[in-house]
DNA sequence: CACATTTGACCCCG
DNA sequence: CGGGGTCAAATGTG
């Protein structure tokens, strides 16, 4: 069952990504048949199981959910069961996306005939960047959502350096999607997905002309949460960014989410968990009421409350930002705070209409931005 | 002052 | 052994 609800949750990301980036992705719509092409499939596989053998999918291991039976899986018209998932409190905004983006995708005649593909291409079609959830499953037989004790005394210098239970991060699961940089505006800024990271790491990488920033969740502390991610720009294409996923949201968990989390047991991620913690963008370090993001919300709100908060410069603009520096959502210390904020911003600007082209013109008015001095002459 | 980013060093894994 | 991922001190910003 494990490896259904892996699939359920993963689906659920998908879909979640895809709400989150329609910002950078409104005007591709080839790019949302793609991405919706994953989640229907995605799900059709789910059905699969859990019409066949609602307890099964035990031993071989769900990494690759890309099923070869992609043909029937129309979330449109067929799918019963899935919709049933999607109805979930969460996903009926990712429903009406996902319905609308097929729209597209019909029209556009853009469609994927293998959205699997086992790695990313360094090439992007065009501006149709390729986005593709790419899994590495690489939990071969017991998943340990435990990811790594990011606490360890790692000592510096003296000590003993066994201490490290620094794991290749060969233990959870990951998954890459590409997602186009906006043209317009801010081309720098990363993609954003709704949670807020920090960054902890830049590193150049052999073969790639920019530098790969490391992020975790900014909650981290206080909710263990152990989700991480990577962002790269394609050196063939700039304007795309390579973000790849490690981890689950552990944070923002229910609505009481305690200032504090007393005993932090990383919860292996229990279905229920699962999907709420899949849905709820997190909500904040604590004084900020989650309401926001629950499902509920989701509910009651505009059915098209896309909440994506495209946002991340943020003008803000700490001190950093000299590379392609992804920005951490919200604000530095302001928390998440901004989040319903642009959540309205965002909400209302699809309600307008999803059409136009410069949404993101409202979201980012100052997009000029005169990028930052790649000179950075610090000292 | 608290928190985020920068950045070089450290360490693990392939 | 080297690349990639992470740590943590230093630094910057609101």
């Amino acid at each position: 069952m494990d490896d259904t609800i892996n699939l359920i949750r993963r689906g659920c990301r998908l879909a979640r990504e895809l709400e989150i980036n329609l910002p950078n992705m409104a005007n591709q719509p080839s790019l949302l048949a793609i991405s919706c092409e994953e989640i229907i499939q995605a799900f059709g596989v789910i059905r699969e199981r859990l019409g066949r053998n609602p307890l099964d999918a035990g031993s071989g291991g769900y990494r690759e959910m890309q099923e070869p039976r992609h043909s029937e899986v129309q979330a449109g018209s067929g799918s019963n069961n899935i919709e049933e998932w999607l109805r979930l409190p969460g996903y009926a905004q990712a429903v009406s996306i996902l319905q609308q983006s097929q729209h597209w995708a019909g029209t556009s005649g853009s469609r994927m005939g293998n959205i699997e593909r086992r790695e990313v291409r360094p090439e992007v079609e065009g501006a149709a960047a390729t986005v593709v959830g790419h899994f590495v499953g690489t939990g071969g037989g017991g998943e340990e959502m435990q990811a790594m004790d990011v606490s360890l005394g790692r000592r510096r210098s003296a000590t003993s350096s066994s201490e490290r239970t620094r794991r290749r991060n060969s233990d959870a699961e990951k998954w890459t999607i590409r997602v186009p940089a906006p043209r317009m505006g801010n081309t720098e800024l990363p993609p954003e997905d709704g949670y807020t990271w920090r960054k902890y790491g830049q590193k150049e990488i052999l073969g790639s002309k920019f530098p790969r920033g490391y992020y975790r969740c900014t909650h981290q502390k206080l909710y263990h949460c152990s989700a991480k991610k990577q962002v790269q720009r394609l050196d063939s294409d700039p304007f795309t960014f390579e973000v790849t996923y490690r981890g689950d949201h552990t944070c923002h968990m229910s609505s009481t989410t305690p200032s504090i989390l007393p005993p932090p047991p990383p919860p292996p991620a229990s279905l229920e968990a699962a999907h709420v913690a899949t849905t709820q963008p997190i909500s904040a370090s604590a004084p900020v009421p989650p309401s926001r993001w629950l499902p509920l919300d989701f509910g009651m709100g505009s059915a098209g409350g896309s909440r994506n908060m495209a946002i991340g410069g943020s003008g803000s603009g700490s001190g950093s930002g000299s590379e392609a520096g992804p920005s951490t959502g919200g604000s530095r210390r302001g928390k998440e705070v901004e989040y319903p904020l642009v959540a309205d911003l965002a909400d209302v600007m699809f309600n307008s209409g999803s059409s136009s082209t410069n949404s993101m013109d409202f979201i980012f008015p100052a997009s000029k931005e005169d990028k930052k001095d790649e000179d950075n002459g610090k000292d």
